[in-house]
DNA sequence: TGCACTATGACAATATTG
DNA sequence: CAATATTGTCATAGTGCA
């Protein structure tokens, strides 16, 4: 109790009100279990650190309250804030959300660490459970809008380069428990010689990758991987630092790899595929462009797969899923991979490459039923209510809404969760909640 | 039409320097 | 501490070709 005074003493004095005050610490304590939040404040436990950090960092000093200042200004032209926000606790929608570092979520397999619980209220946790994803460095506040308008659950933040051998920064928000996870076996190859021992042969010792970085939806052209070849044809052996920072500079940009002497080339699907965690050929039928741009839409499946490990104990008959932005499947491979019998899958997918490519693994592995919905708009509650009644609810509600506003390669249309696409993000907020509520808490 | 290919910054977090 | 440099990012729009 003292501690607590003295935290909102310390609040006060950066000028918040001692309501606010008090508020912000009854949000701390919701995220994490009173105790932890004491035992841990002085010790090197990221993972709690980062809970309670995030908590102060939000109501930070005075220097924050002036970046916020400036940020509020120059977001002003977005217009009006989204739909069905929660009137933030200190009247600003520009809360950061400070990356953790290492990125390692509450916890991952290979680091031990002292691990976070949590407690989150009766009205989060399931039925049903559900499960969101969005990419991690997402423009100043807009993680902080997901969080609100998902019951206020921190978001679990994880780069899968500490599972396999590409980085992919993620945020994920679900109210899955969080003790006795269990990742998929074998664990994925850990760095890029792991993965292609095959490369070695041509990678010279400048280049001292270990990890790729996020493999995306597009890849370098030929005209890029000539220039390179032609740099350091005409350099000496080993090439001059110049040469050797430009060629460094796009390999890094476009997460290229040495397939022949001074030839970089980018990854091939499949070799996607292999890190991602789908399995050989999962995206084969479609066109080359369209295979690229599937993957680097998709999940990272032992990532995901490590946090839904936790239903496998529980729903040992199986589980009822509803999908929204089902993409080419990573959920649903991930569930299948952990073993769990999937009885029903309701699958929201609009592209027509991905639901092609969902449909044909669903038809070799599965034996449970799909129903399949191209468009999230015409999933309206009624129809989600007929679902309900006819399969006496959901156990999962999961899906990565889209990022293209978001995400930093935008050069276009980077205009956040109020953009054309990632804006389907209320959509799954809308069916989430009316999930919740018609299954109203009982067990079915 | 559909596909493959190409050129095109902006942003924020982090690292470095003054 | 403040200014500056570096790094990295689930992409889009336009063009030419079959």
């Amino acid at each position: 109790m003292s501690e607590r005074d003295e935290k909102i003493k310390s609040l006060v004095n950066m000028g918040f009100s001692e309501d606010e005050a008090n508020e912000a610490i009854i949000r701390c304590v919701d995220s994490v279990s009173a105790s932890r939040v004491a035992e841990d404040c002085h010790s090197r436990n990221l993972s709690d650190h980062q809970v309670t950090d995030r908590c102060f960092n939000s109501f930070g000093g005075r220097k924050k309250a002036r970046l916020m200042e400036e940020s509020r200004k120059k977001r002003k032209r977005y217009g009006s804030g989204g739909q069905g926000n929660r009137p933030s606790l200190d009247g600003s929608d520009e809360d950061s959300m400070p990356l953790p570092n290492p990125m390692v979520g509450f916890n991952l397999p290979g680091y031990s660490g002292p691990s976070v619980t949590r407690m989150l209220s009766k009205l989060d946790t399931g039925p049903p459970f559900f499960y969101y994803e969005n990419v991690a460095r997402a423009p100043k506040g807009e993680w902080a809008k997901i969080s609100r308008n998902l019951f206020d659950i921190q978001p679990e933040f994880v780069d899968s380069l500490h599972l396999c051998a590409a980085a992919r920064k993620r945020g994920y928000i679900h109210n899955l428990p969080i003790e006795n996870r269990s990742p998929l076996l074998p664990l994925p190859p850990k760095t890029i010689f792991e993965a292609f021992p095959h490369y070695k042969k041509w990678w010279p010792s400048w280049d001292t990758r270990t990890h790729l970085n996020c493999l995306q939806t597009c890849v370098a052209s030929a005209k890029l991987t000539d220039r390179i070849q032609r740099a350091l044809v005409s350099s000496s052996n080993p090439p001059t630092k110049s040469v050797q920072k430009y060629v460094m500079d796009e390999c890094k940009k476009w997460n290229l790899v040495w397939v022949g002497k001074n030839k970089v080339a980018p990854l091939e699907p499949d070799e996607m595929e292999y890190i991602l965690g789908f399995p050989r050929d999962h995206t084969r039928g479609v066109g080359k462009t369209q295979r690229y741009k599937s993957l680097g839409n998709s999940f990272q499946v032992d990532t995901v797969a490590y946090h839904l490990s936790v239903l496998r104990r529980m729903f040992p008959n199986g589980v009822r899923v509803l999908s929204l932005f089902t993409g080419i499947g990573g959920g649903e491979v991930a569930l299948h991979k952990l073993g769990i019998h999937m009885r029903v899958v309701v699958s929201i997918e609009i592209g027509e490459a991905s639901k092609k490519i969902f449909k044909s693994w669903w038809d070799q592995t599965q034996t449970g039923t799909l129903i399949e919905i191209t468009d999230v708009k015409s999933l309206t509650n009624d129809r989600v209510a007929s679902f309900i009644s006819q399969f006496g609810g959901f156990d999962l509600v999961i899906g990565g809404s889209p990022c293209n506003n978001l995400a930093g390669s935008n050069r276009h249309h980077r205009d956040g969760l109020e953009g054309k696409h990632s804006a389907l993000f209320y959509d799954y907020v809308r069916i989430l909640n009316f999930v919740k509520s018609a299954m109203g808490g009982r067990r079915m």
